[in-house]
RNA sequence: GCCGGAGUGGCGGAAUGGCAGACGCGCGGGAUUCAAAAUCCCGUCCUGGCAACAGGGUGUGGGUUCAAGUCCCACCUCCGGUACCA
C-alpha cells in the first residue's frame, strides 16, 4: 500500500482511493426491497450545464449525503440516487450556434458533472442514474402525457378518470361528440394569447415570465395568440391546496404555493346591459359593496365589447383594443403604471338599486381571471379608486371603517378603504358588518336569480408546449381532415428526428416542422397526417424522475407498482427554493394524476422538503461570472480535498440560510481534518501513533465522547450540521491533548465523523485495523449516564445580576443549591443584609435570588 | 405596495425564556526554528483600571417576566419572492 509510505494527510490520494473502492465494490448499491425500514433521500437533480458544478450544488448534496450515510448506519435501506434534467435551452442554444447536436453537448456535460459529483464522494447508487433525455426515459414521459390526454376530471369524485368513462350527452353528431371529448381531456389544445418570447423563439408558461420578461435570460415577452398544448392543472387547484396540509415543508414554501394557487371566495353577479337582453357577469370578493358600484370595466378582449359599443365610441374603442393588444406584458405591468381606459357608450343596470352605470374597457381588468369583467367600487378598491379619480367617475362610500379617523377621511373622499367595517348607503343592508353582509347578500342574489357564490383561483392551466427542438416530442398526430389523434402506447417512444438547423423561427413555427420526412406520415387506413411539432417544456422530465429512480430500467412501466409502494413517499427532499412554485407544483400535479389512475399509492410525492440557502461570493454578493466572485468546486477539491469541501459547506452556517463563501473558512476546517489525522497517525512514519491503543478512557474523555455522540446524533436528525461539526472540533481539541487515545474512543469518533468526511474516515478506519468499509458499521450509541456531568457550575444572580458562581454535585437538590448560593460571600454582599423573598433554581444553569 | 425571512464581536456564526458571543476565521503575544512555513500554548465584545473588579452591550423605542437575543406592541434596515388576480 503506497499510501503508507507517506505519513501526511494526503487527501487527494485518499479520496481517489476510496471513491474507486466505493464504485468498484458498489458499496452503495440499494436493494429493491429489504427487511430493513426504507428511507428515500432525494436531491433535486441538476441540469448538466457546460459551466459544470457550482458550489451551490454540493451544499444540498452534502446535506442529503450525510443523512443518507447516517441512516444507513442506523439500519435503514436507503435510496439515494442522482440523475440529469437534461432537456432544455442552453444545449439547444449551443446547437443553434455551432450545429452540434444537443445530445452530444448534453452527454459531454453529463460526463463532466458526474465526474465532479463523484469527486465529492457522495454515496449515490449509480446503477440508478437517470437521464431525462434517454429514449427509455422519454418513452415514459410521453406515456404519462398520453395519460393526461386520455383522462378527464370527474368533478363530483374530484379525481381523474379514463376518457373512456366520460359520460357523453345524447344526441351529439360525430364531430360534436369528438369536440365534447376533446374539451374534457386533461391535455388539450387551445388557441389563446400566450406569452411569446421573440428572443427565445418560444412561448413560456406564466410561471416562467417574471415581471414581464423571461425568467431565463430576461428577454421581453409579448402576448400573441397561438395554438398550444395545455394541461388542465386548474382542475386540481383544490387538491393541490389541500395536499399541502400534511406535508413537512416550511410554512413559507407552502404559503408560496397557496398564493400561487390563489383561491378566493366571493360571488358572481349578473349586470343587465341597458337596452339589451344579455348580461355581463362579474366576479367579486366584495358583494357587500354592490351599492357602491358606480361603473363597470370589462377587459379589452371581452367578447361583448364589440356588441355593446355604441357607434359613437367605435373608433375610440377599436383604437384602445389595438393598443392593449400590442402592449407587452412588461408595458401592462409597468411599475409606473397609469390607468388607461375607454368608455364604450353602453350602460349596465346595478341589480341592487337599478342605477344606470357606464361600461368601460381597460387593460387593468384581465380577461384570464374571473369573468374578465368587474363591477368597480372606487370607494373600496384601490385600483377602481385610481381609475375613477383619473376619469372623474363618481365615488360612493358604502363601508364605514371602525376606526374613526379613517371614517372621517373616507367621508371626505380622501381615503380608499378596502377593509371590513359597517355598511352604509346600502338600502336594507345598511348597518350590517362586512362578513355578515357578504353572507346575506350572496343568499339574496341567489334567491333573486342575480348571482351566486363563486370561487376563483389565480392558477391557470399549464401551457405545456414549446417551439423548441430539444424536448420530448408529443405523441400526437394532426390528420388532414383536422382531427387530433394520439399515438398508441405501443408506438412509444417517439424519437426526435435529426436536424441540420435547430434555429427557432420568428413566426413561432417550431424547428421540428423542418423535419419533413418525420412530420408527414400516412396512417394504415391511408389518411395523411402531420406529427405535432411542438415539444414538451423542460419541466416534463422533472415531474416524475423520483419515480424512475425506484425502477430505472423497467421496460414495461414507468415504475413497478410494488417498488413504488415500498419506497414512496420520499422521506427527505433537498433542493433550492427557486423551485418553490414551478417544479414542486407541477410535480405534485403529475403525481396526483398517477395516483388517480392507480399507478402510485400516495397522494403526495415529497413528504419532507428542505431548501438549502444560497451560497454567496466572498463579497457577500450573489455569485456570478460578471462579478468575478465564482468559486469553482474542482479547485477547492484539488487544493483542500472533497472532505474539506463537504465539511466547510456544512460548517458555514445553518443549511437553510444564505451565507457567504470564505476560503479562510475552508482552510479552518481543513486544519481540523489535519488535526484529526494527526490524532491517529504519526505524520513522520505514517504508522498509527503509539498512544492509540486499547485502554480505558479517563472519565473526562469518556464523558466528552458520549456528549459528542449525543450532540452529533441529535444535530444530524435536526439538520443542524454546523453545530454537530463544532462539537466534533471540541472533542478533537480535547483528545489531541491526551497522550493516551483509547482505540475504541477513536473508532467511535471516526464513525460519527464519517458521514461528513467519509474519505479520511474510511482511511483511518482501515488503518485502525478494519478490512471492511465503515459505511455499514452501526452508528455508535451514546450512554446518557456517561454523558452526564459529575459537577456543574451554576451562576448565582441577585435580582438578575450575576454575582458569583458555585460548583455543586450533579445530583444536588434545590435546597442544597440554595444553601450553597446563599453561602457565597459575594452573594451576601450583594444582598446587603436583606432577606431573600424568592429563590429560583434553574438546574443546571443558575440561581436567582430576589430580595 | 403586498407576502416571507433575517438583523448578535473585525468576519461566518452559537445560545429548551436561564452565565450572550460555543466552534471556526482573523488579529495580538509566546514556544519551536538560523530564519520562515507548519505546529503547539496563551489572549481577544466594548469602556475604565496594572489588577482584582465595576459599568455597558444582541437594529431602534416601549412592554410582559424573578430573568428577554429569545415572548408581545410599534418602528427602522437588509435579503428573497411577488406584481392591477377584482
Amino acid at each position: 500500500m503506497t499510501l503508507m509510505e507517506n505519513g501526511q494527510y494526503d487527501f487527494n490520494r485518499i479520496e481517489q482511493k476510496w471513491q474507486g473502492y466505493w464504485l468498484a465494490n458498489k458499496t452503495f448499491k440499494t436493494p429493491d426491497s429489504s427487511a430493513k425500514p426504507k428511507y428515500y433521500v432525494l436531491d433535486m437533480f441538476p441540469y448538466p450545464s457546460g459551466a459544470g458544478l457550482h458550489v451551490g450544488h454540493p451544499e444540498g448534496y452534502t446535506a442529503s449525503d450525510i443523512v443518507s450515510r447516517y441512516k444507513r448506519m442506523r439500519g435503514f435501506n436507503v435510496l439515494h440516487p442522482m440523475g440529469w434534467d437534461a432537456f432544455g435551452l442552453p444545449a439547444e442554444q449551443y446547437a443553434v450556434q455551432t450545429g452540434t447536436h444537443p445530445a452530444v453537448t448534453t452527454q459531454k456535460n453529463i460526463d463532466n458533472m458526474r465526474r465532479q459529483i463523484q469527486s465529492l464522494g457522495f454515496s449515490y447508487d449509480w446503477d440508478r442514474e437517470v437521464n431525462t433525455t434517454d429514449i427509455g426515459y422519454v418513452k415514459w414521459t410521453q406515456w404519462i402525457f398520453l395519460k393526461f390526454f386520455n383522462s378527464w376530471f370527474d368533478e363530483t369524485q374530484q379525481k381523474a378518470r379514463p376518457i373512456s368513462e366520460l359520460p357523453i350527452p345524447d344526441g351529439l353528431t360525430g364531430i360534436e361528440r369528438e369536440k365534447y371529448i376533446n374539451n374534457h381531456r386533461l391535455a388539450y389544445e387551445s388557441e389563446a394569447p400566450v406569452n411569446w418570447c421573440p428572443a427565445l423563439g418560444t412561448v413560456l408558461a406564466n410561471e416562467e415570465v417574471v415581471g414581464g420578461v423571461s425568467e431565463r435570460g430576461g428577454h421581453p415577452v409579448i402576448r400573441k395568440p397561438m395554438r398550444q398544448w395545455m394541461l388542465r392543472i386548474t382542475k386540481y387547484s383544490e387538491r393541490l391546496l389541500d395536499g399541502l396540509e400534511g406535508l413537512d415543508w416550511s410554512e413559507s414554501i407552502k404559503k408560496l404555493q397557496q398564493d400561487w394557487i390563489g383561491k378566493s371566495v366571493g360571488a358572481e353577479v349578473d349586470f343587465r346591459i341597458d337596452g339589451r337582453s344579455d348580461v355581463i357577469r362579474v366576479f367579486t370578493t366584495r358583494p357587500d359593496t354592490l351599492f357602491g358600484a358606480t361603473y363597470m370595466v370589462i377587459a379589452p378582449e371581452h367578447k361583448l365589447v364589440n356588441q355593446i359599443t355604441t357607434a359613437e365610441y367605435k373608433p375610440a374603442i377599436e383604437a384602445y383594443k389595438q393598443d392593449a393588444a400590442r402592449k407587452s406584458d412588461l408595458d401592462r405591468t409597468d411599475l409606473a403604471k397609469d390607468k388607461s381606459g375607454q368608455f364604450t357608450g353602453a350602460f349596465a343596470i346595478n341589480p341592487v338599486n337599478g342605477q344606470k352605470i357606464p361600461i368601460w374597457i381597460s387593460d387593468y381588468v384581465l380577461i384570464s381571471y374571473g369573468t374578465g369583467a368587474i363591477m368597480a367600487v372606487p370607494a373600496h378598491d384601490e385600483r377602481d379608486f385610481e381609475f375613477a379619480t383619473k376619469f372623474k367617475l363618481p365615488i360612493i362610500q358604502v363601508v364605514q371603517p371602525d376606526n374613526t379617523d379613517d371614517a372621517e377621511l373616507c367621508r371626505q373622499g380622501k381615503l380608499c378603504f378596502a377593509g371590513d367595517g359597517t355598511a352604509i348607503n346600502s338600502g336594507k343592508f345598511t348597518g350590517l358588518k362586512t362578513p355578515e353582509f357578504k353572507t346575506q347578500i350572496t343568499a339574496w342574489l341567489e334567491k333573486e336569480g342575480l348571482g351566486k357564490k363563486a370561487i376563483n383561483y389565480k392558477l391557470r392551466d399549464w401551457l405545456f408546449s414549446r417551439q423548441r427542438y430539444w424536448g420530448e416530442p408529443f405523441p400526437i398526430l394532426h390528420t388532414e381532415d383536422g382531427r387530433v389523434i394520439a399515438l398508441d402506447e405501443s408506438e412509444l417512444p417517439l424519437q426526435l428526428p435529426k436536424l441540420e438547423d435547430y434555429k427557432p423561427s420568428e413566426s413561432g413555427e417550431p424547428p421540428l416542422a423542418k423535419a419533413v420526412e418525420w412530420v408527414n406520415i400516412t396512417l394504415p387506413d391511408g389518411t395523411k397526417a402531420k406529427r405535432e411539432t411542438n415539444t414538451m417544456p423542460q419541466w416534463a422530465g422533472s415531474c416524475w424522475y423520483y419515480l424512475r429512480y425506484m425502477d430505472p430500467t423497467n421496460p414495461a412501466a414507468p415504475v413497478d407498482f410494488k417498488k413504488q409502494q415500498y419506497w414512496l413517499p420520499i422521506d427527505l427532499y433537498i433542493g433550492g427554493a427557486e423551485h418553490a412554485v414551478l417544479h414542486l407544483l407541477y410535480s405534485r400535479f403529475w403525481h396526483k394524476l398517477l395516483f388517480d389512475l392507480g399507478y402510485v399509492s400516495t397522494q403526495e410525492p415529497y413528504q419532507k422538503l428542505i431548501n438549502q440557502g444560497m451560497i454567496l461570493g466572498e463579497d457577500n454578493q450573489k455569485m456570478s461570472k460578471s462579478r468575478g466572485n465564482v468559486i469553482n468546486p474542482d479547485q477547492v477539491v484539488r487544493d483542500y480535498g472533497a472532505d474539506s469541501m463537504r465539511l466547510y459547506e456544512m460548517f458555514m452556517g445553518p443549511l437553510e440560510a444564505a451565507k457567504p463563501w470564505s476560503m479562510q473558512g475552508v482552510e479552518g476546517v481543513h486544519r481540523f481534518l489535519q488535526r484529526v489525522w494527526r490524532m491517529v497517525i504519526n505524520p513522520e512514519t505514517g504508522q498509527m501513533l503509539d498512544g492509540v491503543k486499547p485502554a480505558d478512557a479517563d472519565e473526562t474523555t469518556l464523558r466528552l465522547l458520549h456528549q459528542t455522540l449525543k450532540k452529533v446524533t441529535g444535530d444530524i436528525e435536526g439538520f443542524a450540521f454546523n453545530t454537530a461539526i463544532s462539537q466534533m472540533m471540541i472533542f478533537v481539541n480535547h483528545l489531541s491533548r491526551q497522550d493516551i487515545r483509547p482505540k475504541d474512543v477513536i473508532e467511535k469518533f471516526v464513525l460519527i465523523l464519517s458521514p461528513f468526511a467519509p474519505h479520511v474516515c474510511e482511511e483511518l478506519w482501515q488503518r485502525l485495523g478494519h478490512t471492511e468499509t465503515l459505511a455499514c458499521e452501526p452508528w455508535p450509541a451514546f450512554d446518557a449516564n456517561l454523558a452526564k456531568e459529575k459537577e456543574i457550575e451554576m451562576a448565582v444572580q441577585v435580582l438578575g445580576k450575576i454575582k458569583d458562581k458555585i460548583t455543586v454535585g450533579a445530583d444536588a437538590t434545590d435546597e442544597q443549591i440554595q444553601q450553597a448560593a446563599l453561602a457565597s460571600e459575594k452573594v451576601q454582599a450583594a444582598m446587603a443584609g436583606k432577606q431573600p423573598k424568592k429563590i429560583i433554581v434553574i438546574k443546571p444553569r443558575l440561581v436567582n435570588i430576589v430580595v
